[in-house]
DNA sequence: CGCATTTGACCTGCGC
DNA sequence: GCGCAGGTCAAATGCG
């Protein structure tokens, strides 16, 4: 399962006519998702996820049920669908290590509230390193958490249309490793998406595109890596985009002229996108949705928006080469995922 | 001066 | 109802 993969966003299709996109992009779509972690791996340049595997493999069932759930997030036209989708239950029921019991996923149902869309990520940091996850967040308070030597630090997505809200707590088995609980849905593009300018020459543009496909999203793995159901889901969904509505110089929606991107992979959308020469913006804001709904980016600190992290529970960070992260999921699916932060 | 962080107080949910 | 723990508020403080 490969999670922002949205093949025909690649930069390598970016600098094609689009009559060949749309062929590669079938070719990208019916391919093995082996060949393409083969590239992957093969790409010395530091823009990709080193799948590590640190458990073993989920039954099918689950996998099948995981996938499904995530492909409704995706493929859902409309916010209220993708938050709907959202109401699956990402708990950790005990994030920081201790008892042994693994973070549990239940079944979607219907009338889950908003408090229950949480899903906790275990962020391992070397060199001192954070975890950067585009967006902008405001700490709003500091608890100590009983049995735990570590303060859990509240944050508040700065952006006032939005209710994300995280927690920050340093794990204390590994000092190293940070538990992030995310709650709540941006509706906004994350700060990624703005730090890049927008080309005025979009031709000229994509002659500066690498020939290797380089995907700057993360890309996550569950430990069956040629199973990948959700390459054709992980795709921008225009109708979500239609109802951003940014709003201009509010933080966080800094969108030239509150510019509502249309993007997407369905025909009509393909055709703005080859009419508007819109490829650049795509390139750029397919990564900011995908991270609206799973904010797994991790970036350089020195890209980072992220206001500082309480020295005690997540020290900031200064130079940090590399990253991993961990989602968890279901129970006993942890995704340990490596991570050479060198995007943007 | 404006914004972000800090931190004690307050609120809320839950178990007993 | 009470106590506890987690979550949030908001005034004080710090910083650029």
């Amino acid at each position: 399962m490969i999670l922002s993969l949205p093949f025909h966003t690649s930069p390598a299709t970016l600098a094609k006519p689009m009559e060949e996109v749309y062929e590669s992009e079938a070719n990208w779509l019916d391919g093995s998702c082996e060949e393409l972690v083969r590239e992957l791996l093969d790409d010395t340049t530091p823009f990709f996820v080193l799948p590590k595997v640190t458990e073993p493999e989920p039954d099918t069932s689950r996998e099948s049920m995981i996938n499904k759930l995530i492909s409704t997030v995706y493929s859902g036209p409309t916010i209220g669908d993708v938050e709907s989708a959202l109401s699956v239950t990402f708990q950790s029921g005990d994030s920081d290590g201790h008892g042994g019991s693994r973070p549990t996923i239940s079944l979607p149902e219907k009338g889950l509230s908003k408090m229950e869309s949480k899903y906790t990520l275990r962020i391992k940091t070397y060199g001192n390193g954070l975890a950067d996850d585009g967006y902008k967040w405001r700490k709003y308070g500091q608890k100590s958490i009983k049995n735990s030597p570590n303060p859990r630090s509240y944050y508040r997505c700065t952006n006032p249309r939005c209710n994300a809200k995280k927690q920050v707590e340093r794990s204390t088995d590994d000092p190293e490793t940070l538990i992030v609980t995310y709650e709540g849905l941006h509706l906004h593009y994350t700060y990624s998406h703005f730090f890049l300018s927008r080309p005025h020459d979009y031709s000229t543009a994509n002659l500066h595109v690498s020939k290797k496909p380089r995907i700057q999203s993360m890309s996550m793995q569950t430990p069956q890596v040629a199973d990948c159901p959700l390459t054709e889901s992980m795709v921008w969904s225009p109708s979500v985009m239609e109802q951003q509505q940014l709003q201009p110089g509010a933080a966080g929606d800094q969108s030239p002229e509150g510019e509502v991107l249309e993007v997407g992979v369905q025909s009509p959308v393909r055709q703005d996108i080859s009419q508007h020469g819109f490829l650049e913006d795509l390139m750029q804001s397919r990564q900011g949705l995908l991270e609206d709904v799973v904010p797994l980016l991790v970036r350089k600190p020195s890209n980072s928006t992220t206001s500082s992290y309480d020295p005690h529970s997540t020290s900031p960070a200064s130079s940090p080469s590399y990253s991993s992260l961990s989602w968890s999921t279901p129970s006993s699916s942890y995704l340990d995922v490596g991570i050479f932060s060198g995007i943007i």
